[in-house]
DNA sequence: ATGTATGCAAAACATTTGCACCTGG
DNA sequence: CCAGGTGCAAATGTTTTGCATACAT
């Protein structure tokens, strides 16, 4: 039930927040712009408006709901988050978004923060690539 | 002299691009935004549009003379090209922008892009943290 | 000469914010 | 009831574009 999470959250189960957390929830497509969220939204009858979407995101950003994909330099894709760190692959074609866990890069990353003096907070890696289908 | 490497480029010699490969060649910040190239064109008594800086360089990058780096969802900035990849890492603190180069990470990428069906056309791998000068 | 490049102002775009009104607990 | 949430419109910041003028070859 979503009102749980919201509330575990720390956020005060309200109409826009759970519709934004269903959607979240039943989209096949597992990464989602506002703009999309905001488009489910309109498709299943709710009136929600655009900037309370990118509010209610950014809330379940902070709340460690979801994460927040900054892909090249656009917008911002939205995943629920599963606790589980992973990378992507995006198709520059169709923008396919795969994802992929990888070990060694990760323990290269941590490496090359010690090495450079950095005390690491985050990393993003891309590939980007032709996907099998687009091929 | 920099009016042969843009005729090599096959663009026109022209005085904004003279200009703008100049400042990117004596900057001490390898690292530059369309805003800081601008500005820096101005201190240097160069009345250039804002709007033929944002040309030139995506001109530059199609060349080849320069490189983009999207900074997380923000504006981007630009680097001189000078034929070695390399990834970043970067300082959420002071914006310090520092390279580094890491075989076993480049070679497991394309492993991945493999396994996963992609052609890889591209990558960009950003680690984010506090610089030794910050911590 | 003539096809490109530039400057300016306006448009585009994703995202954020101010503020009066509404709502959940 | 009342702090916090929402909707709308306007502001933001970066980048792009239309168009008349200027310039490189």
């Amino acid at each position: 039930m979503e009102s749980q999470d919201l509330r575990k959250a720390g956020l005060k189960v309200t109409l826009p927040r759970v519709k934004v957390l269903e959607i979240l929830e039943k989209t096949k497509q597992r990464h989602m712009s506002a703009e999309d969220v905001y488009k489910a939204l309109l498709e299943s009858g709710e009136e929600i408006g655009l900037a309370t979407v990118y509010r209610v995101l950014t809330q379940f950003e902070d709340a460690g709901l979801v994460s927040r994909l900054s892909i090249d330099g656009g917008h911002a894709v939205f995943e629920l988050e599963d606790g589980s760190h992973h990378d992507h692959l995006l198709c520059v074609k169709c923008n396919r978004i795969e994802e992929f866990v990888d070990e060694v890069i990760e323990q290269r990353q941590k490496a090359i923060a010690l090495e450079k003096g950095f005390d690491m907070t985050d990393h993003s890696l891309y590939i980007y690539g032709i996907c099998r289908h687009c091929q």
